[in-house]
RNA sequence: GGAGGGGUAGCCAAGUGGCCAACGGCAACAGACUGUAAAUCUGUCGGUCCUCGACCUUCGGUGGUUCGAAUCCACCCCCCUCCA
């Protein structure tokens, strides 16, 4: 099932830039190792890390050995390509936390087994490092002229922004030396990484060969891009992540269901295995009937089932039938109690007393104090004013109406929805 | 240490004694149209009470001048550029 695995990405579109020979070195014999850092900020991928583990998964499918390489120590310095703040220090804990957080999520794309697939942690070669080593063993190889070349070292030093630390500066000759150190221990022959990475990567095979006249090279992808021109990966709510304690199946699945149409013709491509033909086939038959939305449905349903599970997309559609489809009042309050909490496990939910319900609470109350659904009694207000609260599908208007339980959907639960496509579900104990 | 520039709401950015909760843009949120899309249009966009409107907290910090300060003064903190 080898397949080329430069080919792959250059249809998919995901391919930026490779070094002169790349394609050489792959072709001529499987095995070769190639790797990607993460940062380990946090004890989760978020879907904007998804891209590269996509490139590993093609890798390996190629016949490769992918390494993927947590930054332990890289994480506390801080990239300067792209925006970057100033970073907190990880404690040992946490680092192993986060490390054995995202080889968890790793394992669902790549082949651990049989030594297939590599997990390293850049802390293990660079704690016992002193300065002085690092400065004489590394920093002499390369010139200050070359480093302040690179265009991420450019743009922070020209114009007037904040300027660079020297931290910062530091940043692509550490991890230049990931490079130079699995080079020379594991033979790891390529690193890939986001087309922001170049500059860093290249810096990585500029030492291998200064140091120790060695060859090494450097591959890049396409950064994802939405059509609108704004950052990928977020949401409202705030960053979309693999872990379902932080972003539920159903959250995640409605990420990808809302891609655009425009952004989910490429990213099939991207973030599926389906090959050629089944993608043109699909972008036919989105082209007949956009409202379908076929082309989002087959995206959303692919990552959240091989991120999660086939059941919870199953749940996610359900849901998403009854929150979006022509649900009216009677069709809610169809639903038996079972049925509400299996097809709503994972839409956001609140807690609520029964006895304060009983005696009945003004709907402004409900919203906000009560269960903290909006902000503010302000915000409620004027999301009122212009029609964008309602109560198990039925629009509030009116900001004093009492509401109790005869309310209550399943004699249990109420629903709450702010504008479209904001739910929640209200449980009343 | 010297010289200059700057710190205003989520971001950018006006405002240089009262008409300022503070122009404008972006982002965000809601509505209309649609397809839970895009584009467009409309509205909202510090907080509380809410009907007009009222009140509270905001313009790096602390004091001061004044009937009145984001705007003037003093001291302090932070950032940028150049020089040493």
């Amino acid at each position: 099932m080898s397949t080329n695995f430069i080919e792959e990405l250059r249809w998919r579109r995901m391919l930026h830039d490779a070094m002169p020979g790349t394609e050489e070195l792959l072709s001529k014999s499987p095995g070769v190792k190639g790797y990607i850092g993460f940062d380990p900020t946090a004890d989760s991928l978020g879907v904007g890390h998804l891209v590269q583990v996509m490139t590993l998964l093609h890798f390996q499918r190629a016949g490769h050995h992918p390494i993927a390489l947590v930054g332990g120590a890289t994480g506390l310095v801080g990239d300067p390509s792209g925006k970057s703040s100033e970073r907190n220090l990880l404690t040992e804990e946490v680092l192993e936390h986060n490390l054995a957080g995202i080889k968890a999520q790793l394992e669902r794309f790549l082949d651990f087994g049989g030594g297939r697939a590599t997990l390293v942690n850049n802390a293990d070669w660079f704690r016992g490092m002193t300065f002085l080593e690092f400065i004489r063993d590394i920093g002499k190889h390369l010139t200050v002229n070359y480093m302040l070349a690179k265009d991420s070292v450019k743009k922070r030093i020209e114009g007037d922004g904040e300027g660079m630390s020297f931290t910062e500066f530091s940043y692509q000759l550490v991890q230049g030396h990931d490079f130079f150190h699995l080079w020379k221990t594991q033979g790891v022959q390529l690193q890939m990484g986001g087309s922001d990475q170049w500059g860093n990567i290249v810096t990585g095979t500029e030492l291998i060969r200064r140091r120790a006249q060695g060859q090494a090279w450097a591959l890049t992808t396409n950064l994802i891009t939405k059509a609108d021109g704004t950052k990928f990966g977020k949401t409202e709510s705030g960053n979309v992540w693999l872990d379902p304690k932080r972003t539920s199946p159903y959250e995640f699945y409605q990420f990808w269901l809302n891609a655009s149409d425009a952004d989910a013709a490429s990213w099939v491509r991207i973030f599926t295995l389906r090959g050629k033909d089944e993608l043109d086939a699909l972008e036919a038959t989105h082209a007949k009937d956009p409202s379908a939305r076929h082309l989002q449905r087959t995206l959303a349903a692919d990552v959240t089932e091989r991120v999660h599970s086939r059941a919870d997309v199953d749940f996610a559609i359900k849901a998403a039938d009854v929150l979006f489809g022509k649900a009216t009042v009677e069709t809610l309050k169809s639903l038996s109690e079972q049925q509400i909490a299996s097809i709503f496990k994972d839409v956001p939910q609140k807690e609520l007393s029964r006895d304060e319900l009983v005696k009945g609470i003004p709907f402004v109350e409900l919203v906000t104090t009560k269960t903290g659904f909006v902000e503010s009694k302000g915000a409620a207000r004027k999301l009122m004013e212009q029609n964008g609260l309602a109560l198990n599908k039925e629009k509030v208007t009116e900001p004093t109406k009492l509401v109790d339980a005869s309310a209550l959907l399943s004699d249990r639960y109420l629903l709450l929805s702010r504008g479209k496509k904001d739910n929640c579900l209200v449980r009343v104990g």
